[in-house]
Formats: structure tokens, C-alpha cells, sequence
RNA sequence: GGAAGGGUGGCAGAGCGGACUAAUGCGCACGCCUCGAAAGCGUGUGAGGUGAAAGCCUCCGGGGGUUCGAAUCCCCCCCCUUCCGCCA
């Protein structure tokens, strides 16, 4: 959520901001319309709670003094204004739950260097690669899905006869090949980026930190028995790992990797890209993540787009990169670069990573903050994260773009250490 | 799964119905001392809300309750520790 003082001390500049990305300027005047009255409903409050606890203390006093009658009128005015109190305090946290609610529906300020635009026909394409597009052959227009049943790499059949449709099973050199991709990126994370294993089953309090919950519970899986709920990416556990505390400026930037399964019903996409591994409901992908201090972000924001790149040019894939517009950005990110591979036998550009400076909008949600160096009050850490990278349409991509004109597929260099040396997946038969 | 003990400020840890405005220690900041430092001594030091300020209010894992009054008593939940059982 946004600072709820940025709209008392400027409102314009709020409205300008969220106006960018569509937001009402009426809905911001709400806001400050309910926070005022929320103030004045604490206030009146406060002033009656302030009462109670004087006359309880001098019931006490009086009691302790041998002044029974005393004690027992003050007891009854007590309890008058503590009648009085509760009324009060029932107005007032609606008042409070309103306002809270009005802050949680805004989204986050967007950068000032965002572009502008209504949707994702408005993102940027601020850098492609390679300079100049590929021609592709005739043996690598062939959906992946068809490289892979025929040469066992893949069988979604045999995925959906265990969970339903949209649960992938890799066979063999498959199954390598994405365990290599985890492999490859977590090592090459590693000289900055410290490798964490959480675990995959969260409270409900964690997906709530990240505000994952309740806006996007239709997208969860959730086990009810033991009301526990499967990430739909690591984000959620990483971003909780700190929840709460209160970390020394010394310890930023805190950067963090992780590999793990991620879960999402994709309730909304019923019926589009049901195809392969283009959308699924449990797919690998490693994260990067990071918590910053406001003046760190902008350049770990840059340095975790170009880990994500420097990946996709190390696997030979084309690719561009996305600046999103303000009508595109997700709810918590003020800044997002998209990655998108171009994947030949499909004919598409698939989304294989999202980078986000979320500055302190999420971090004020799951209260995390820092210390400053020298002293001082506490202050809202900014989070950054992005996927580096998504493995199932990576994977597609790879094998849709390696495919030879004798059906074999010929894999990048660059993962020989993870696949024993061996790059090629040899033809069928 | 059974039994017991716990969750208190940046950390450790006391408090178990009314002076809690939360002891004490560590850490941290400033000062004294010193050529400088350490040690020692002194002073200060949680977060949030509201307010011009004084002040007032909230926060002792979370939620509910009892009471004139709750860190303290009761109920539910979450988490942690120990022992037992089970188990990859």
C-alpha cells in the first residue's frame, strides 16, 4: 500500500501519479474524505479511553485508601464512559477498516520514467536480441509439444491421467533438461545472490504479506485440511523471510535466490494457451530477489534484468525486453521489465520473466523496514523481484529453436556441465 | 499423534490484576576522562498514530472474553522448544 500521507501533504501529485495508470482522481478524494473522518472518530475516541484509564486509576487509589463508597461511585463512572468507549471504538475502527480498505484497492505510484500507456499495446520494447532477428529454418516450426512426444521428452497425457490437464510430466532427456536449466541459473546467481530453498506450502499470513491474498485467491491452490496454500512463486516466502523485523542498513542490499515449483490455477485463462507448456498449472522457476534501501533499487532493478538476460543470451534464444507502460504494471510495482522469448514452432513471444521494483509498497504491507546507518527511525525497505528465469516455456523455446532438420535437438553450450556433456538429443527412432 | 514448557523493546531477560511511564543487562549514541583509544563514569536510547506544541492514544505472538482496570486471569488459533510415539 501507499503512504497514507502522501495523500494529506500532496494530493495532486498522488492523483497525477495514479492518474497515469488509470486510477480515478474521485476515488483518491474518497480516500482523504474517509481518513479525515477516521481521524476525528480515533480522536474523539482517544479522549474518552483517556478518561476510563485516569478514573480506573483512581479507583484503585481509593480502594487502597479504605474509600469503599468513593471507589464504588468512581467504579460506576468508569463504567459509564467505558459504555461510552466501546461505542466509540466500534465507529471509529470501521472508520479505520474503511480507509484501509480504500489504500489497499490503490495501487502503487508508478516510476517517473515509466512509459505511459492504457495496456499492454502501450509496453516499450526498449532493446532486442541478437541486433538482427534470426531466420529460422522449416525443422524449427514445430510445436514443442510435438518435439517432445516424439522424442520422449514430454507427456502431458500421462501428466493429466495423474492431476488433469495442465500438469506437465517430463520424460528422460526432458526431465534433464529442466533440472540442468535450474541448475545453470541458481549457479549463475551465486556470486551475488544467496541460494535459498524455501518451503512451498505457506500460511495464510505469508500469502497475505505479499498481497497475494485475498485479492488473488482464485489463483491459489489451497489445501484446506491444514489450511496451508502452494506459492504461485517464491516471491511469497522470500518477501516473508523478514516479515516484521526490523534489518540494519548494513545487511542491504539483501539478495536472495530460489529455485522452487509454483503453483497457479490460472482460474481466469480457462481455455487460452492450453496447448503444451505454454500455460500450466505447476512449471520451475528460479527467482531473484532483493530487499533495498530506496536509493539502492534503481541500479539492482538494472542488475537483475541483465541477470535474466545475460541468461536467455547464454541459452541462444531471441529475446526482447519489455518496458511496461503505468496501464500495465502490476498493482505493487512502480517499474516492470518483461522478458519475452521468441519460440519458432509456436510463433510466439512467451513471458519468461518479470522484473519489479516494488519500492516500499509491499514492504509496508509485510512491515519491513531498516535501521539507518547512525540511528534514526525505522524506514520501509523497497523490494525488487523477478524470475531468472520461468523453465517450462524456456524449455519450450529451446527445444522448438534447437530442433535440426533430422529431428534431433541440439541444446546450448552453455548447459553441457548440467547434462553431462551432452547437448544433443538424438533423433527418434 | 501424546505430554510439558514457552512467545515481552535491536538482542537477552524480569514482571504473572491497580505507581508497567515495562526492571536489569548487552548493544547503540553523546559527554567526561585521555595525546588518542580501551576500561571506567555519566546521560540518553523501542515502534506507530494524532497534534502547532504540551499532550493524548495504540502496541508485551494473533483473535475473542472477564474486569471499573489486563503483559498479568479465561477461551480459540499460530509459532517455537523439550521429551515420548511414528516416519522418508
Amino acid at each position: 500500500m501507499i503512504d497514507i500521507r502522501l495523500v494529506r501533504d500532496d494530493i495532486d501529485a498522488v492523483k497525477a501519479a495514479l492518474g497515469r495508470r488509470g486510477v480515478d482522481p474521485a476515488d483518491v478524494d474518497r480516500l482523504a474524505d474517509l481518513d479525515r473522518a477516521a481521524r476525528t472518530a480515533v480522536g474523539t475516541r482517544d479522549e474518552v479511553r483517556a478518561t476510563v484509564k485516569v478514573l480506573s486509576k483512581q479507583v484503585g487509589e481509593a480502594r487502597r485508601a479504605g474509600d469503599t463508597a468513593r471507589a464504588e461511585q468512581l467504579a460506576d463512572e468508569s463504567r459509564a464512559a467505558g459504555d461510552e468507549e466501546r461505542r466509540l471504538n466500534t465507529v471509529a475502527e470501521a472508520a479505520q477498516e474503511e480507509v484501509r480498505q480504500a489504500l489497499l484497492y490503490l495501487p502503487n505510484l508508478p516510476a517517473p520514467d515509466a512509459p505511459d500507456g492504457v495496456g499492454e499495446d502501450d509496453n516499450v520494447v526498449a532493446r532486442s536480441w541478437p541486433d538482427v532477428a534470426p531466420a529460422y529454418a522449416e525443422a524449427q516450426r514445430v510445436p514443442h509439444w510435438e518435439i517432445g512426444a516424439e522424442l520422449g521428452l514430454l507427456d502431458m497425457e500421462r501428466g493429466a491421467k495423474l492431476s488433469g490437464s495442465m500438469f506437465p510430466l517430463y520424460r528422460g532427456f526432458g526431465a534433464r533438461l529442466l533440472r540442468a536449466l535450474g541448475s545453470f541459473a541458481l549457479d549463475s546467481h551465486a556470486d551475488e545472490f544467496e541460494e535459498v530453498r524455501p518451503p512451498t506450502l505457506v500460511l495464510t499470513g505469508t500469502m497475505v504479506s505479499t498481497g497475494h491474498l485475498p485479492k488473488f485467491e482464485e489463483e491459489a491452490y489451497h489445501l484446506e485440511r491444514d489450511d496451508l496454500w502452494a506459492i504461485p512463486t517464491a516471491e511469497v516466502p522470500l518477501t516473508s523471510m523478514w516479515r516484521g523485523d526490523v534489518l540494519d542498513e548494513a545487511e542491504l542490499p539483501l539478495k536472495l535466490t530460489a529455485g522452487t515449483a509454483c503453483y497457479r490455477r490460472e482460474a481466469g485463462a480457462a481455455g487460452r494457451d492450453t496447448r503444451g507448456l505454454l500455460r500450466v498449472h505447476e512449471f520451475d522457476k528460479v527467482e531473484l530477489f532483493a530487499y533495498s534501501t530506496p536509493d539502492q533499487a534503481p541500479a539492482l532493478l538494472e542488475s537483475m534484468v541483465a541477470r535474466a538476460e545475460a541468461l536467455l543470451r547464454q541459452l541462444g534464444l531471441q529475446y526482447r525486453v519489455l518496458d511496461l507502460c503505468t496501464g500495465d504494471i502490476g498493482n505493487s510495482a512502480a517499474r516492470t521489465f518483461d522478458l519475452e522469448v521468441y519460440s519458432p514452432g509456436v510463433d510466439m513471444w512467451l513471458e519468461v520473466s518479470s522484473v519489479s521494483w516494488c519500492t516500499d509498497y509491499q514492504a509496508r504491507r509485510a512491515n519491513i523496514r531498516y535501521r539507518p546507518e547512525g540511528g534514526g527511525t525505522p524506514v520501509f525497505v523497497h523490494t525488487l523481484n523477478g524470475s531468472a528465469l520461468a523453465w517450462a516455456r524456456i524449455w519450450a523455446a529451446l527445444v522448438e529453436t534447437g530442433r535440426q532438420a533430422d529431428g534431433s535437438v541440439v541444446l546450448p553450450e552453455a548447459l553441457a556441465p548440467y547434462l553431462r556433456g551432452e547437448t544433443v538429443i538424438p533423433a527418434a527412432g
